[in-house]
DNA sequence: ATCGTTATGCAACAATTTGTTTCATAGGAG
DNA sequence: CTCCTATGAAACAAATTGTTGCATAACGAT
């Protein structure tokens, strides 16, 4: 079981975390076999031998850059505060202007591409989970109602911050963020006995 | 006074007819000058005499994509019946094929196209405006509170299936929409009364 | 009807982008 | 040391995106 061949090692982690920060500061446009080449010293042809078209060197600079560092924990109650944790945490990615250009160009590959709608799936809903684990808690404090529809709740609690970033460009600021989770808040505790 | 040449308007529609087709049947890359051109007989250069590059073009093909049959009123009540009436409306366009590849493409060109970012952000907000008279006639009626934070709510309202259909790729079925209406209307009717 | 004016069609051209291919060389593994 | 393989360089092909010059046809005004 022969080891893979450093050379070929060392020019893909070269050339992807070249990938990575020209995706960063300039988009995807800017992603191509040209770029990394000229910003690493590989030469093109290999580039292309590694990543035979733009589509799949794009969409591989985007599993790593996408993939999010791992999310702290944080669970303690009340909602209020563990929630507001939580999506201070979303909201301060989406604000942060390279994301903010990365995000609506990935939903746009997307579209397109079925691998890149896998990562961005994984890594929004692996965020949902996080906010999840917040109202699970709070209903295991009898914060909530046990029968408060937690999966609805999160939905909503993370749709709005990407709809103010990519549709309607309007600010995440923290006064929206207190009245958004103030609102989230009363949502699961009111939240209707099932009917039928 | 002199009018307008009438080969200029004529070119003009036609293409712009043709433009908006291939746009909502093949995608946004698929709009360009040699595609209108095959596709109407009107030759390459004229159109680049009309649209001297492929951003302008694609821009104009968008506006009168996007901007949407005028949306009749319900204001009628019972609040759940108006906000499911105009929900149904958005969930329809979103759900229609053609719409559901164009709308997170136009998102991506709103990223670097002004004129883009303007026309969607014009035409999201027509419809939020109409759901916004839907809780507006439900707090003149009485049936919600007069302090509900009636933009909130319709954020909340839209937000969400946007973010189905961009992010997360989740359905948008009936049995969803009246989930999601019960949930905005709870939110609406035991919205808390403003604190300080 | 005629006469300038202007939009169009056609064809050739340039520049850039996206790959592909060939061949020599350098680096790693046994 | 020797085979194997990854790399680099350069030439090439094809498609895309515009541009330009010129002939022609349609329009508006007299």
């Amino acid at each position: 079981m022969p080891n893979e061949d450093p050379r070929l090692a060392a020019t893909r982690e070269k050339a992807l975390h070249a990938a990575q920060g020209i995706l960063q500061e300039s988009g995807i446009p800017a992603v191509t076999h040209a770029s990394v080449s000229s910003a690493t010293g590989i030469s093109r042809s290999t580039l292309y031998r590694h990543w035979p078209d733009l589509q799949s060197l794009r969409t591989e600079a985007f599993r790593i850059t996408a993939t999010p560092p791992s999310i702290p924990s944080k669970t303690e109650g009340p909602l209020r505060a563990d929630l507001n944790w939580y999506l201070s945490l979303l909201v301060d990615v989406l604000n942060e202007t390279a994301w903010g250009q990365i995000v609506p160009q990935m939903v746009a590959a997307a579209a397109t591409d079925e691998e890149t709608s896998r990562i961005m799936k994984d890594v929004v809903e692996d965020r949902m989970y996080h906010v999840g684990t917040a109202f699970e808690a709070a209903r295991d404090r009898g914060e909530i109602p046990g029968h408060a529809p937690i999966k609805d709740l999160v939905e909503i609690a993370v749709s709005v911050p990407y709809f103010r970033t990519l549709v309607v460009k309007r600010p995440l600021d923290a006064d929206w963020l207190a009245t958004h989770v103030e609102m989230v808040c009363t949502l699961a505790e009111q939240s209707p006995a099932k009917t039928s």
